[in-house]
DNA sequence: CGTCTATTTGAATGTACTCAAAAGCGGTGG
DNA sequence: CCACCGCTTTTGAGTACATTCAAATAGACG
């Protein structure tokens, strides 16, 4: 009946919320499926966001460039993630994020317009973006706490304890972007980590 | 018919849904007013959290104490706003905010019960906290992103522009708090900026 | 296999912190 | 209503964590 994909995405779905076999086969049909080459933009800042993405394989990132074109990573998208510039998918105005993929990745696009018309015709789907957006408030708070009260070694102690799988995976320039040091000083801090342990 | 402070809750929610007459009188009737006197707790850390509180006059702060007993400011509730530990609240569990009173403030309380039957009996509900969940999330996210790229003095240049009539009200002691510098340092931006302009 | 990018390492620099002490301000009680 | 006390803010000198710039090495992709 499903792809292993949509088995994916329907079972984070029921994380939360319960959907009968119509409803299931209704919102699938909603959903576009598309593959995004590592390195591509799947979108671009200056651009209004029209889609909530789920990533099933692969990896995406959301970041930004600062005045002095540094980047800075808002967050990692794995497989069983959603991702969206939500300023601009919320507000209709061109956004400051950009998504790329690390590698390729396999995403289902939902439109905006589709998300509203299912908070209509299944109030359910309502209450399943107002948990998944609840507990991204949580960690996001969390990232600001942490910013403000650990320092560079602390911060990447954390994130190792919080995605141990992604650490392999991704470039630790991303990582020091994320946890917001350059990436030599990040170096440093692994090296000295490493001679302590010895 | 209604008092003022209840007409601000009801004007809050009417932002975003619109209520009958009985389902306001329903709302309303499931608050829970409080006067917190000016440094007093309305939520202490480790505490479980079991209310969304709601900001009628003065101003509640949401913080945290790191390892070292320094306070870190995650949130201002100034009137019309809405503050809770959202961790403790979703999760049940302790949690490690705390909330008191730079002021003597005047809240309505809404149990985590009431406003999970409030979603079951007026779905809009749902609606309503999905689209200010979203909203805070955009702003913290956005905070997260001015953390990493910006200085201490942009930074504080940007609470400015973001909260002008917080800037007068709150001890600037707790701005630094929240912008995340010592309140030594902030002291020295601001004399550095008045020499600037001289 | 070659090129391009990521990572490592080092020295010099800068931003923000620590500690200390004085001055200013506000709230509370007499 | 004033005066005092405590907390906030200011100022300064010394320090530390993290950055910048530069160059060498390692690694990955086509």
């Amino acid at each position: 009946m499903w792809t292993p994909a949509q088995q994916l995405i329907l079972q984070n779905i029921g994380k939360h919320i319960e959907l009968r076999p119509d409803e299931q086969s209704h919102f699938i049909s909603l959903l576009d499926s598309k593959t995004i080459p590592r390195k591509a933009l799947l979108l671009k800042e200056h651009e209004v966001c029209r889609h909530s993405a789920f990533v099933v394989a692969g990896c995406l990132r959301g970041y930004t460039v600062d005045a002095n074109g540094f980047e800075h990573v808002l967050q990692f998208a794995p497989p069983d993630w959603w991702i969206a510039d939500m300023y601009s998918l919320l507000s209709g105005k061109p956004g400051q994020l950009n998504i790329d993929a690390l590698e390729a990745t396999e995403v289902f696009l939902l439109a905006k317009t589709d998300q509203e018309q299912l908070y209509r015709d299944i109030p359910r789907f309502e209450r399943f973006f107002r948990i998944i957006t609840e507990k991204s408030l949580v960690s996001s708070r969390q990232r600001v706490l942490d910013n403000m009260s650990l320092s560079a070694q602390e911060r990447y102690d954390q994130f190792c304890r919080q995605y141990p799988t992604l650490i392999h995976t991704i470039p630790q320039k991303q990582i020091a972007a994320y946890i917001g040091v350059t990436p030599e000083f990040l170096s440093k801090l692994r090296s000295k980590r490493k001679r302590g342990a010895i």
